[in-house]
DNA sequence: CGCTTATGTCAGTACTATTGACATAATTGA
DNA sequence: TCAATTATGTCAATAGTACTGACATAAGCG
């Protein structure tokens, strides 16, 4: 049924090649993503609790609409889940001093520990992957994926985010 | 705000270096997708029809289960998207031969015009990224996938599918 | 013929995300 | 100072993804 692998015949069309890149993507995220979709589920909590828990965990004091951007959902989107990691003191927000319509956002010790329990797993999977793969891989795998990002985020990604 | 990065400080932490890991795979995946989910809302699909119509394409004839253990779903979340996707003729199903309790899954010309228009503006995508990154950093990125992925993914990926 | 397998379906629940409309408070610029 | 803009929040409706549990049918198999 299916044609022989690139692994087996190394001269491969450019189609497979591609072909292979995709799938490559989809099952690596698909896998990547399953365990904390476990650990979530415990809570009531999907994905998008665990963003938002990363990124408030990445950028203390981040604005809603900073993390907004690095999200590429709408404010209702967020609100929702952001309103449940509020209530349920996963996530702290405090009123900014510069501009005081801004809520910045912060960890409780509580979402500090299951964003950690969450993220933990994750950094595991890529430090085996990374060891296994070498240094040089390593690299080509960055490279790659900045160049699947848009332009945007490649150009966010590359640069010291300014706040 | 941030801490310096990877590409402006050489010697960076492990830690950094795998949080960095987890953002390039999130921002990759996420644009990776943005596109196809745009044309596929189009006609009020979702993500779950553009992954049946790939691997029906992949693979023209699979049966249901197998297509069940590609995208480690249940059947009733199959099912929804698969009947819609039978129900205006971009999927067939043809009962199976040699088994036939099996239903064989095919695209049909509609089906396959769909599929290519979704999956060429991906294969686009890492078309552009191949070349910028060049062979050795795709060999990389490809170890790299290998290692996220769950063992019996990887197995299936590196051996021919036995159908 | 009884057990298992492949597939399908009904029902209920939960999570993610969108558009559109409207609201409030704070900042900013003319 | 006042009008426009910005940051954030909320209500409501809609749609897509996915799960568990239960039940059903047809076909293969020993």
């Amino acid at each position: 049924m299916a044609e022989p692998k690139t692994i087996v015949n190394p001269l491969f069309l450019r189609e497979d090649d591609l072909r292979q890149a995709i799938e490559l993507l989809f099952f690596a995220y698909r896998d990547f993503t399953a365990r904390g979709d476990a650990i979530l589920a415990r809570q009531h909590f999907g994905r998008a609790h665990h963003r938002i828990l990363y990124f408030v965990g990445r950028y203390p004091g981040i604005p809603v609409g900073d993390l907004l951007d690095i999200l590429n959902i709408t404010k209702q989107s967020l609100s929702r889940v952001l309103s449940q990691l509020v209530r349920e003191e996963y996530v702290q927000q405090k009123t900014g001093t510069r501009d005081r319509r801004q809520r910045l956002l912060y960890l409780t010790d509580k979402g500090k520990a299951l964003e950690r329990e969450l993220t933990s797993e994750q950094r595991m999977r890529f430090a085996a992957a990374y060891k296994d793969a070498g240094a040089v891989a390593v690299e080509g795998f960055r490279k790659v994926m900045l160049g699947i990002m848009d332009a945007k985020a490649r150009k966010r990604f590359l640069s010291p985010f300014e706040t």
